[in-house]
Parts: structure tokens; sequence; C-alpha cells
DNA sequence: GATGAATGAGGATTCATTCAT
DNA sequence: TATGAATGAATCCTCATTCAT
């Protein structure tokens, strides 16, 4: 359990998360990931112990990736509308640039207490970004819109993998829909 | 392959929904729902062709449910905030009623196409019955306003599994906090 | 166990026959010979006790034909060559009506001892009855001919089966050639 | 899918020529081949992908032998006398050597197409060297002599599984009495 | 007698994981 | 470190047989 070659550790993870997201976590074989990484079946386990342990880590390292990028965004965003903007941009980009990966966030599952665990985490943790935005500007129940907004963006995840010729200018489109509804309602202008 | 006895063919499904609720497409064994039914393995295969056949047709059949359910509800509501409180109220008590089988709706995963083809046309027609409502109401964008809304309530379904002690009273809170974020947006008045 | 309508015991049979010859004793399920007769699964049972049974009942029908007929056409053969002939022509002919069925005799077989031995004793009297021919013409080594003569008809055997377009005119052709070959040798006329 | 160690290769051949020579191919469970083999279930799995393909790999091999052996035996041989007793010799000993496994050219039974474009191929592939010996020695009919020849001899096969202590002194027994037959008649001297 | 729904032992195959090299 | 051959527990599914009706 030394930290061996940073570099074939991140290498691998990538490999995972291309399987992963392409077949999910049970149809995808370990075979496959050594396969995809170009390495031998036995030395995916001189980096991590099981197959359980790969998907976590895999999961963690895009969690703080998308987090961080969330908050070193967010950083130069400075009106309300701003921040809701980039919210909901960087939602559906990063997604949308992993695109042919989607199975990962679907899937995320199996009944894998440490997942269960890790994705709870992961949600509050991006909750209290967002929910912070909506205490700075003083809205009521910031929590109950944090997840919301969430929501909305999640739904519209779907567009990314099933639309047909969905692309940049349709990401757009969802984005600013998604920021005007939020804060003028349904019957608002957009 | 004639029909035997639809009493069995119902709760044979009836167990599937529990185990595969509680512990996901792969995670169960049709041993399990076997014995959860009270009957033989192979009692199983008289009524269902494979594994992935049975979790199909226990998918078919609950979102038949869940569709029927909905517009029958639909048709006692009249002005368009008795309206969403109705689709939002359903989405909710919907999952509410079977929080402890919820693994079901996650992970229709596996990527049967059969699977995939039958999630695409549930939420194909669960959009056109609320986008309808939409419609109805002279909005503009109805099906990108439909997403949003099933969004919001997606993602409020979550604290119905993780969040303690969530009962009637919270879900109505969260309906009732849907609809009037969806008419006025995150700044008016709830 | 008692002797139910022979009718129906003999319809059964058939269409064990036509099953089991056409996909061998192995890949023949008791639904499909169910199916033939057009009874149910379980009546089966009430006339045969097991798979191995049935099948066993159906070579024992069939082995006492193929005797019967031999012995009843062999006593209207009078010369040695007219005796062979009949021999060989009933060996082929008897393939020949039933070339649809054919896995029966190939296959005959599965480990089962009584199979064993029901085959063993119905080659012992279909050579008793040949090399009784052999003798009867004062011919050493009767059962080394009988066995000699059968093994060629089986080998001709083959060609009905898989032979392109084998008819009546090709069966008469194997059976004169046959008889030649067995009373002058390789070098004789024919 | 490289050849893994083909030393491990031939010994499972081995083995499943054993077990399925003993009990035909529907008998034998691949749990019984790995026992016989001293290897786990598993490991067969890594040189065939099904029990099919083994049965088929073991008779392709075995198939092989059979044919080169008497190729080269063959061609030590120079009067017709002499390699219609090579033939004989070589078909019978073939079988002798390995009587306890015969199951194995019998029940090559189960109605996998793999299997019967096989055991078609090789007959054809038998019956061209042994009709070959016929053509050159000018008779007519080379083929129909060819399969005559064989039958008998495979008529005689059956002494070799059945008839009691059967030995060396038989065997050539049947050799010599088939080629006289074979080349004289019935009637001829022998 | 006849039925056919129910049974459950049994077997082929998969694949995460190990470990000798 | 890296390898990949070997392992064997685990699971889906089949099908001969039974038995309540």
């Amino acid at each position: 359990m030394s930290v061996p070659h940073e570099e074939k550790w991140n290498a691998i993870l990538d490999a995972a998360y291309r399987v992963f997201g392409t077949k999910g976590f049970y149809e995808t074989k370990m075979a496959e990931i050594a396969e995809e990484a170009g390495i031998a079946k036995g030395t995916l386990y001189l980096y991590f112990s099981s197959k359980e342990e790969m998907f976590l880590a895999m999961s963690r390292r895009d969690f703080a990736i998308f987090l961080d990028g969330l908050r070193t965004e967010l950083s130069g965003s400075f009106t309300f509308r701003e921040k809701l903007s980039c919210i909901a941009k960087h939602h559906m980009e990063y997604f949308f640039v992993r695109r042919k990966y989607e199975r990962v966030f679907f899937n995320s599952g199996n009944n894998d207490p440490g997942m269960m665990d890790m994705l709870t985490e992961f949600l509050s943790d991006y909750m209290k970004i967002v929910s912070d935005v909506m205490e700075q500007e003083g809205l009521k129940k910031p929590l109950y819109l944090a997840k919301a907004l969430s929501g909305i963006l999640e739904a519209y995840k779907m567009d990314i993998l099933f639309a047909e010729g969905f692309g940049k200018e349709e990401l757009q489109d969802r984005v600013e829909f998604t920021v005007n509804l939020f804060l003028n309602g349904c019957r608002g202008s957009y």
C-alpha cells in the first residue's frame, strides 16, 4: 500500500473511468480495465485492493475535480445571476465533456456502503456550495433552493445523453432557461 | 406460453419489487426472489423467461401504475396551481410509499437495451402529461418546463431516502415549496 | 403399472420415435414428446416410469419390428444369393423409410445399462439370423461373416443420411454391390 | 487468446478423452474433467471456450492422429494385400489401444453442427485414403469398396468392446479374416 | 385416467482475486 | 514492481419428475 508511481495510478483511473462510464459498474470486468490501461490484470491490485475500491477512488477523484472546478469558477462570478449561470454552466459542461462515459454518475451504484457514503458526502459538499450562494443572496431555505437547482440541471443532463444533435448551443440554451426559470418562475420572461 | 394464474404473476412481481428495490438488479439473486415469493426457483421461469425479462415486467407494471395514477389525479385538478400541486404530490408520494424499495428506479441500470427503451418511453410519457399541463396554461417551452419540474421533484426524492425522520409533513413541505418556486422563482413568496 | 389403452401407448412411442430420432436422447425433452403426442407431460408417466424406460420401450419395439420383418421376408427367399439380397435390402430399406429419424440408432446411447443390454441382445438376435443363413450355406465362421455383412450395410446406411439425392435406385445399387462384394470379393464382377 | 502452455492443453485433452470416452458427451461433467486433469474447473475455460469446443478439439486431435498414423503406415506397404492388412490392422489397433474410452467415437453425438461437420470431414478424409488404395489397384467403385471395408472393421470393433477376453490374437484373427473376405468373398479360402 | 403447475437438484460458465515467477 | 495462469465460489437456468385437482 505504498504510493506507487502516481502517474500510473492516474492512468488506471482514467481507464477505469472510460470503462465503468461506458458499461456501468457491474458490466465492467477488471480484465477490461487492465486492457484499456495497457497493463496486466494483477497490476491493478497493486494500486487498488478491490473493484469496489477502485470505483470509489475513481469517483472520489471525479467528484473532487467537479467541486474544485466549480469553486474556482464561482470565485470569478459576482452577481447572483452570474453565480447561477456559473453553476448551471459548470454542471452541464462537466457532463457534456464526459458524455461518452456517463454511466458513471448514473449507475453510481451498487449497495456498497462506502459508495453510498461517498455519494452522500459529495452531494452534501455540492449542495453546500450552492446553498451558500443562495444564502449570500439572503434567500430563505437555501438548501431547498440548491437542491432544486441541481435537480433541474440533472434533468437536462438527460438531454445531453439522449437528445439528437445536442451541442454547445443547446447546452447554453438550457443554462439560460434554467437561470431564468429559477429567478422568475415559469411565467417569467425567457 | 399460456399465462398461468395472474394472481401468482403479480405475487412474483411484488416479491421481485421488494428484492430488486432493496438490493438493485445485480445484487439480487433469483433465489432470493423465489424465497421472498415463497415459491421454488424453477417456478419463476414459468412466468418470466429470464431475470432481465422479470425486471422489465416489474418496471413496466410500476411505470403504468405511476402514470395511470397521475392521469387519474390530474383529471380532478383544475387551476394551474392545483395541477402543479397534484403532479408534485403524486411524484413525491409515489416514492414515499415505496421508499423502502427505491433501488428500483435508480438502478434501472444494466445496459439491457430493452430496459433502456422502456425507461425512455416512460420518461417520454411522463413528460408528455406534464408538458400538456404547461401548454394548456399557454406557457412557452412546455417540455423544458416539464423536465425542470420533475427534476426538482427527483432531487427532493433523495430526501425521502436519506433525510432523517422524513414524514408526511416534510413531504407536503417540499411539494408546496416546489410549486411556489416553479410559479414564482426563487425570490417569490413561500 | 396396469396396461392402459394400448393404442395410446403406441401413439406415445410413435411420438417418442420421431423426437428422439430427430434430436437424440439427450437433446429430447419430455415436454416435446408430450407435445408431439398431443397429450400432457404428466400423462407420459402413466405409461412409462422414466425417460430411459420410454427410450428403451421405443427401441425394443423398433428392434422387434426390424427382426420380425427380416424373419418374414427371409422365409420367402431360397437361394443363398436371394437370402443375402433379402437381408441387405431389408436392412437398407428399414432405415431408408425411417431416414428422417435416424438419430435413434446412432445415438442409441447413454450409459444406461438397460440400454446396453438391449442393444447387445438385439445385435445378438440379428447376428443369429444372419449367421444361420451362412451356416446353412456351409460357410465357415458364420458369425464373422454375419457381422461383416451387417457392417457393410451400416456403412452404406450413412449414405442414406448424407448423400445428396439418395433414392430407391441408389439403395438398390448399394444392395447389389454389397451382395456381389460379399460373394465374390472386391475383384469379382459387379 | 494466446495459446498457453501447450503441454497443459494436451493434458486437458487427455483427461477429456478419458472422461468423455468413458461416459459419453452428455454424461460427462466439466467438473469431472477438471478433476481428472488435476486442475480447477475455471482453468478449463482458459483453454477451451465451452464443453462443445473442448469435445471438438479432442476429436480433432484424435482424428488427426488416426489419419496421420494410417498414412505413415500405409507408406510402408506395397502389395494390395499388404495395404488392406495395413488399413485393417491400423483401424483395429487404434481402437484396441483405446478400448477403455470408446464412448468417444460412438457418442460423437450431440447435434452440434460443428461436430457433424468435423465427423463428416474425418470420414471423407479416411475414405479418400482407402479409396485411393482401391483405385491404385484399378478397382471399380473405389469409394463403395472403401466404405465397405471400413464398415466391416467397425463391426468387428464391437467385439473389442464386448467380446470376452478379446486380445491381440483375436484382433489379428479379425484382420486376416477381413482381408480375405474382402479379396475373395465369403467362399474364398481363409 | 389426465392434467400441467410446481419443484429443486444439478451443471455450465463467469470473473474477482491470488500468487509463484 | 509487474505479470497472467490458476482458482473456485457464486449464479442463472433447465428439465425430469411429482402430485393435487
